[in-house]
DNA sequence: AAGAATAGCAACCGCACGAGT
DNA sequence: TACTCGTGCGGTTGCTATTCT
């Protein structure tokens, strides 16, 4: 299937947005939604292609995105996704409240992969060479009612204190463990690999616990979940491995 | 103080998927 | 059934800020 890039027209801006653009953006949005990304910066008057419209949006215009630093509890569920996900990040970021997948994306690579590979090693504890960077330039745009402090009350990872493994920050990891206990093998690089006993056990679970043990779409972030089968599915599987290592670590008990 | 090196992050690109026709 | 369209996702790039020498 050979399709035409999103921005055959010529004449379409492209780079950083500027506060006007991004002001008309979101005040179209607000009056007449984004059913047609394609179609909405021609409507609002963007010299913009759609796609890129919907990439402001989503990552930085969203009234409840979250932004500021990462706390250690996100930290520390991001690393936890990831082991069981890989780089789902559209789907961890669906465990985020708030948070964009884009930016957990990079949170990963600048942070928590180096923040693994230095704990993973037995000494050289790779403390941060620089502060906290400033918020980005656009951002001065947006300062009112769309930015929130890093930790807005009201919002809360979807990943409870049971769900979550271990969170302690000395350490800053203990998944791969914890993934030991669920009959995963984990290592930093690779998909962990999953023994048949795990299956048995976890479907089995999920058959025992359909229908009050699984979490549904609503119980994610505001907006985050679509109503495809694919991230629905994605879903399932999240709580499935969740619930196996809860499972697993209580059974150790 | 200036230039180089590095880190952080916003944005772009291409591919895949689902829905509609 | 085959095709198009719109959207979402993940990988990557490139600019800017910050730190180091």
């Amino acid at each position: 299937m050979v399709r035409a890039p999103c921005c055959e027209k010529m004449g379409l801006k492209r780079g950083p947005w500027t506060a006007e653009e991004d002001m008309t953006l979101v005040a179209h949005i607000e009056q007449h939604g984004h059913s047609n990304w394609r179609a909405l910066p021609k409507q609002a008057g963007l010299l913009r292609c759609g796609k890129s419209c919907r990439l402001r949006w989503i990552n930085y215009l969203r009234p409840d995105i979250k932004r500021g630093n990462f706390t250690s509890e996100e930290e520390d569920a991001i690393i936890q996704l990831h082991a069981m996900l890989g780089n789902r990040w559209s789907t961890i970021a669906a465990r985020l409240p708030g948070r964009t997948d884009n930016e957990i994306k990079n949170v990963w690579h600048t942070h928590l992969k180096k923040r693994l590979e230095s704990s993973s090693k037995p000494s050289g504890q790779a403390a941060p060479k620089r502060k906290a960077k400033k918020p980005a330039v656009a951002a001065s745009a947006l300062e009112g009612p769309t930015s929130e402090p890093a930790s807005s009350p009201g919002q809360s990872l979807s990943i409870s204190p049971e769900q979550s493994l271990s969170t302690s920050s000395a350490t800053g990891y203990s998944m791969a463990s914890s993934l030991e206990n669920t009959g995963c093998s984990y290592s930093e690089s690779e998909e962990f690999q999953i023994d048949d006993s795990f299956w048995s056990e976890t479907l089995a679970m999920s058959v025992d616990s359909s229908g009050s043990g699984m979490e549904t779409g609503d119980t994610f972030g505001a907006d985050s979940v679509s109503p495809s089968s694919r991230n629905n599915e994605m879903d399932f599987w999240v709580t499935l491995f969740m619930q196996a290592g809860d499972m697993q670590s209580l059974s150790q008990i």
